[in-house]
DNA sequence: GTCTAAATTTAGACAAGACTAAAAAAATAT
DNA sequence: ATATTTTTTTAGTCTTGTCTAAATTTAGAC
């Protein structure tokens, strides 16, 4: 069984990872959790004894099977409490992250399971994050990032790349949430800012905006 | 703010504490914590530094405002979460301490109000243990053990001193849960056993379990 | 009152997880 | 191909919370 800070580096390096499957970095990963690099290579270790991941010393880690499991666990249990504290506590989406990093250590199948059951198994987060199954299985939605749209293009958003608390809060001023229709008028050549029509009325999003909100092609 | 550790001893503390005020022993801190006496010392101390206890080397210990204060307030987590569990999720009320156990540790003043709030302020937790409210304040209930009552007296069960999964069973084996009327019929001079009558049924109950079950008497 | 037993504290050590500083390896530049 | 920079690892230290063994204080027996 995994240690609260094991738990934590397990799913920084699960986010890490890339489909391409390419070795993770000791030095992303330290970044990752706000440490040094010389912690990051402790536990690093002591991951790969206990056989969460293979280790390649100078070149990086890879989750195994068990590792990822380990991590997907994590955060499913972490999705779930989100959608529980925004669906029957009132939270705002963001305010959920804080809460959600500590209740997502707390150890008992049955209550995950009752949960996931309470909340009749949501497929999504409130940041539109896939919840994986009690298989450990990922639901997979296709997304792309607004800033890959052409002017033209109607789409809808369905969830964010950023979920710190300031990008969360400026959408919420923009009225963008999971579900909002998002119509490309135009792209600055620029700044690669785009000109977006949001609830009939014209918006303006700069590059780091678009880049960060997920969506569907209608 | 105190840590996991710390508040796991001072609800430790809290719950050695009696009436009268005297000093918690340092042996009895070090056996409720399962730890050894060497180690309970380094946390009283440390406790002491905090302001959180007042310390008497060699005489023990006593909870400042302060700490009396931290500890209500992981008990009232403990309690609520246990009501949470057995109204909402399923548990039987001999599952759900261990669970408690982690919850009452998640830090955030709005969880546990809207926890509150959505269990529309329980009084009680499942084995009939007082909630403190947000003020700290404990609902004082007169509750009295069952080992005490006179023959010809009728009560009614509104609480367990002993919590341990195995006691809770053997209550529901005998169909005793709170709210349950007990009628005293006897009591054995001999081995303090006691015949009494639950559920128009007449059974014998042994000193030891007449002892942890808390009545009101009617 | 002294002697013994029990309770408590101190001293020193260890594991987990973090850090700093320095060494070693890999990547980059010229 | 060598020099420089960046990344990674190692070595040694720190804090938290635990332990064992030894020393000290208190309590109980006579």
């Amino acid at each position: 069984m995994a240690t609260l800070s094991e738990e934590n580096y397990l799913k920084a390096i699960f986010h890490l990872t890339t489909k391409d499957n390419t070795l993770v970095s000791t030095n992303s990963i330290a970044k990752k959790m706000k440490t040094k690099a010389s912690s990051a290579t402790d536990m690093i270790k002591k991951l790969s004894d206990k056989g969460h991941v293979d280790y390649q010393k100078y070149k990086g880690v890879n989750l195994t099977d068990r590792g990822r499991l380990s991590a997907i666990s994590v955060i499913r249990k972490h999705r779930l409490w989100e959608v529980f504290l925004v669906k029957k506590f009132n939270f705002s989406w963001d305010e959920v992250h804080e809460v959600a990093e500590q209740l997502e250590h707390i150890k008992s199948e049955k209550l995950i399971n009752e949960l996931d059951a309470f909340l009749d198994f949501p497929t999504e987060d409130p940041h539109g994050d896939p919840i994986p199954n009690s298989e450990g299985e990922m639901p997979n939605t296709k997304r792309v990032l607004l800033s890959m749209v052409n002017p033209g293009d109607n789409c809808i958003c369905v969830g964010v790349k950023d979920s710190s608390a300031s990008f969360l809060q400026y959408l919420d001023r923009y009225k963008i949430t999971l579900g909002t229709q998002i119509s490309v008028i135009s792209k600055e050549p620029f700044d690669e800012s785009m000109l977006v029509m949001i609830n009939s009325s014209r918006k303006n999003i700069s590059k780091e905006v678009a880049n960060n909100i997920l969506i569907k092609i209608k």
